[in-house]
DNA sequence: ACACGGACCTGAAGGC
DNA sequence: TGCCTTCAGGTCCGTG
């Protein structure tokens, strides 16, 4: 179950696998073998992408972006259970079909010189769409989505800015991708507990006061690079994983030094929270 | 404008 | 054993 989760470390180890197999080549073939996922293909999305030639693979939140030389950007989720799996086409007469084995496997790229980039996702929470040019600013969720939590445009100035006025629990705000980009359930709850805030405390107590961010919000800011970083570091050898701190661990004893609270599972907007309610506050 | 809850979907896990 | 229910997750959409 607990197999991707897919937040900024867990796209962003995506991404890092599908740059080199798909960065400078041209996409031959473009095999659908449904016609939606969670909203349905676009009329032309198999037109505007054969014969092009990929400039680059980025991501912005939780969304990957690749970017073709015809200005079109192919957009794409991974939802809840998505995943790509790369491999070399065996069959030169039919490439997709002899790459596509799974039931779940919705989407065969085929590339110049026999690869195959292969999306399956179970859930079909994922998404995929073809954006022109300058379009990603009017796309609903890019155009609104915040700063990137390990980029240069955010801090604790501008996360308290985002907070202020908000009523929501903090956590929920977390949540919010126009608050801060690619946080994810399972990261909001262990930054809050790193920055020892609890996920119930209202957005707008970390607002700016006085025209700096209060010290919550400097924590907070903190713990979320962090957070990300080193889960971005882990993801390149999963198998030495230090799992979570608070994440999944309702009942077991805090791990913060020193705090002997014992963490709470609690639900917040339908999704459940872990912290400690002896050390976040 | 903001906030909330339901819908989407499948597989895993738990209860009886 | 096996059926049934519940839960998990990110994002969008309708409603308040």
């Amino acid at each position: 179950m607990m197999r991707l989760m897919p937040e900024l470390p867990e796209v962003e180890a995506v991404r890092r696998r599908l740059e080199p197999a798909m960065r400078g080549a041209r996409i031959e073939h473009v095999l659908l073998r449904r016609k939606n996922l969670r909203q349905p293909f676009p009329a032309t999305f198999v037109s505007r992408l054969e014969g092009r030639r990929i400039r680059s693979v980025d991501r912005r939140g939780t969304y990957l972006l690749v970017a073709l030389d015809s200005g079109d950007t192919l957009l794409m989720h991974l939802g809840m259970s998505g995943s790509f799996r790369i491999g070399r086409s065996v069959n030169r007469r039919s490439p997709a079909k002899a790459a596509a084995a799974d039931g779940h496997d919705h989407v065969v790229f085929t590339l110049s010189g026999g690869v195959t980039v292969t999306f399956n996702d179970p859930r079909r929470f994922g998404v995929m769409d073809v954006l022109a040019e300058g379009a990603a600013a009017a796309h609903g969720a890019l155009g609104a989505m915040g700063p990137e939590p390990l980029g240069a445009s955010f801090s604790a100035d501008t996360l308290a800015r985002s907070l202020a006025g908000k009523r929501v629990a903090l956590k929920v705000a977390l949540l919010d991708q126009r608050v801060v980009a690619g946080l994810g359930n399972i990261y909001a709850s262990e930054a809050l507990h790193r920055a020892g805030l609890s996920p119930l405390r209202r957005s707008s107590t970390l607002a700016t006061a006085a025209g700096r961010p209060r010290p919550g919000a400097v924590r907070l800011a903190d713990a979320i690079k962090a957070v990300l970083r080193e889960a971005v570091a882990r993801q390149e050898r999963p198998y030495r994983a230090g799992r979570f701190r608070v994440y999944d661990h309702a009942g077991e004893p805090c791990p913060t030094p020193g705090c002997r609270g014992t963490i709470r599972r609690i639900a917040q907007a339908g999704r459940s929270s872990f912290y400690c309610a002896v050390c976040q506050r």
